[in-house]
DNA sequence: GGATTTTCTTAGCGGGTACTAAGTTAAGCC
DNA sequence: GGCTTAACTTAGTACCCGCTAAGAAAATCC
């Protein structure tokens, strides 16, 4: 069935007074980030709040100061946003990972508290970014989730090495399940309310993330 | 504007062949669980792998074998199924952690170590719904989630004390943000798949998160 | 200051979603 | 075997969402 004869689409008043553009109220200062940064950051905020298919892209642009159609003046589609959020949060993790790695002249012990700092420092000056990273990773389509496959399996194994170096007594599984464990737990400062102040939040993670890592495996039985 | 005049359902042609019921197929045998379970369970595995919004009724129907709305019969809507699971999902926590706290006669390390024992065991027993349980509960209604709030707070201040007891230099803020972690953390054994069997793995979580929560705090500078 | 390009708006479509209505089958009870 | 009730199906509705179309406003360029 074909659909009804369509319209054009037509101002109903077009010396109406039109509500005022935003832009005109805001001075065009030189620092502000451009509208397609603001869509974005405000899009990775809703998504670590509400979860991808909750967020709509009325919501999107409500948070932005503009409609929702306006995401479409700079992403393609509503999952490309979530999909540049995941790209930039493994980008960002990547490069904070390779300058702690980048110094060959540790112990064991150290190169693994030097990995857990840095990438404890990451994903809480990312916090948005990181829980999409962790939690919406399966909202994505098939394509951009193989593409991404690669670097996480580097980053994996880095982790794997690290761990290994200090305890190597154990498995790949093990260790592996470990290293799940712990970026999880990073997750919880990212999607709850803390009153800590920054630089403490960091020491405490940090803390705990390494007590996680070298506590021994005690026999099952209490 | 009212809605057009409603046709009432009629079936097209009663005399044609209709697909066999599923249930004569199935022998009515005793040990099974009621179909209120079966979508239950069902609907607990897909809000885990795809999240509340990206599962639909009709994927929770299929995946129990019915049609979609056949989960009408059972459960008033969606959001029901998902606050049931999440309930329960407290109530087992709560059970499980009860009967560990109830032996008094405990050193504090002790105490700590039981808790985290019996959390842990619970959460492998039920990972579905440990999981909706952690990270579903955005998507309930503002009525559910208040009514759920005493028994987490509860819950919250039993890890707090026990975590304190053992470290008393710990202030509410930190012990909070700890246990936030750990629990956090457990999620990681509930949404990916892991080769360590059963036993060794309830070990190893509770190794780590003993070793997480009873890390000494270092100072932020390395 | 006019032309061009970018950014944003409103209007609307197609499709999928939660949920309802109404009827059919099967099981339980006597 | 009839009656009742629970469980399930199909058909359908209203609504919302992602996305497109077409044009207006603002910024940019010369």
């Amino acid at each position: 069935m074909l659909p009804p004869a369509r319209l054009p689409p037509m101002r109903t008043n077009p010396t109406s007074a039109r509500s005022p553009r935003r832009a005109a109220a805001e001075p065009p200062r030189r620092g502000r980030p451009s509208r397609r940064a603001e869509i974005f950051a405000a899009a990775l905020r809703l998504f670590r709040e509400r979860g991808f298919h909750a967020t709509s892209v009325n919501d999107i642009g409500a948070e932005a100061g503009v409609a929702g159609t306006a995401v479409y003046a700079h992403f393609a589609t509503k999952q490309d946003v979530l999909a540049e959020a995941i790209r930039e949060g493994a980008r960002r993790i990547g490069e904070g990972v390779e300058e702690a790695a980048a110094d060959a002249s540790q112990t064991p012990c150290e190169a693994l508290a030097g990995l857990v700092r840095a990438y404890v420092r990451v994903v809480l000056d990312n916090a948005d970014m990181y829980a999409c990273y962790v939690l919406e990773a399966r909202d994505l389509g098939a394509d951009v989730r193989r593409s991404m496959v690669r670097g996480e399996r580097k980053l994996r194994s880095m982790w794997r090495q690290r761990l290994q170096a200090v305890r190597p007594e154990l498995t790949d599984e093990q260790a592996q399940t470990m290293v799940q464990m712990a970026t999880f737990g990073l997750v919880a400062l990212c999607v709850h309310r803390n009153r800590i102040d920054r630089e403490q939040l960091e020491a405490l993670a940090t803390a705990q993330v390494l007590g996680a890592l070298e506590s021994p495996v005690m026999p099952s039985n209490p």
